[in-house]
DNA sequence: AATCTTTATCGTAATATTGCAATCTAATTA
DNA sequence: TAATTAGATTGCAATATTACGATAAAGATT
């Protein structure tokens, strides 16, 4: 074995887990918040501002683009990578319902 | 090679990563979901909750708990396994953050 | 057309994760 | 004290991730 069990769960839990996986590495992470910082999205230099190799920054991008979290165009001969604001939303709402819901019991607990 | 570069990535880049690595799991994601829906703190039937096999519920419960997702103190010979609030508030402001500033900044991209 | 620039892909090695059976530990109960 | 219960740990197999050198693909530049 080894592979995760996906289809013991609900679509909505295997959705989080993939965004949240998404962003379970510090370069990915980094990545995303380039990717605020710059306010244009014609951004060709992504692997300059990451201390690791055009592949395997590639590889990173590629991970966010299927999770959802960003979306590139070709741009000429180089690329445009933009956040994909509708993920982000999600994880927005779904944390932020999960801290309203605490913030609520808060009697109960240890 | 094949170990994560964290030593090159900020200690706020990397805590994130912990804590999303930590939710990259629908398992892990469905266990924070039911102690978010049980009232009480004492609660040793997670296990039962799960389709999974009791050490491989017992190693995602330890690992939610490295991460500081989670926390446990043994009552009797139970243990109660609690949400750690700090960690999810941590996640909660960090894509408020992130939403607030793809709101502002709509106009320029794609 | 030859070259440069930018990004993707392939191949491979190192390491990490996932899952579970078997076993161990410690508190509880009979 | 023996049996029970709740949970952790060990050991292992299957699979996934991380990282990068080498190379390929495609538009841009000369």
């Amino acid at each position: 074995m080894g592979a995760t069990k996906t289809e013991h769960f609900t679509d909505k839990q295997n959705a989080i887990a993939i965004l949240a996986k998404a962003l379970g590495h510090p370069a990915r992470v980094a990545i995303i918040e380039y990717l605020m910082k710059v306010d244009t999205c014609i951004c060709g230099d992504i692997v300059n501002e990451l201390p690791l190799a055009q592949p395997t920054v590639s590889q990173h991008l590629k991970e966010l683009k299927n999770a959802g979290l960003i979306k590139g165009s070709i741009e000429g001969n180089a690329i445009c990578y933009c956040i994909d604001e509708k993920a982000l939303t999600k994880l927005q709402a779904y944390f932020a319902n999960i801290s309203d819901s605490l913030e609520k019991k808060k009697s109960t607990c240890c």
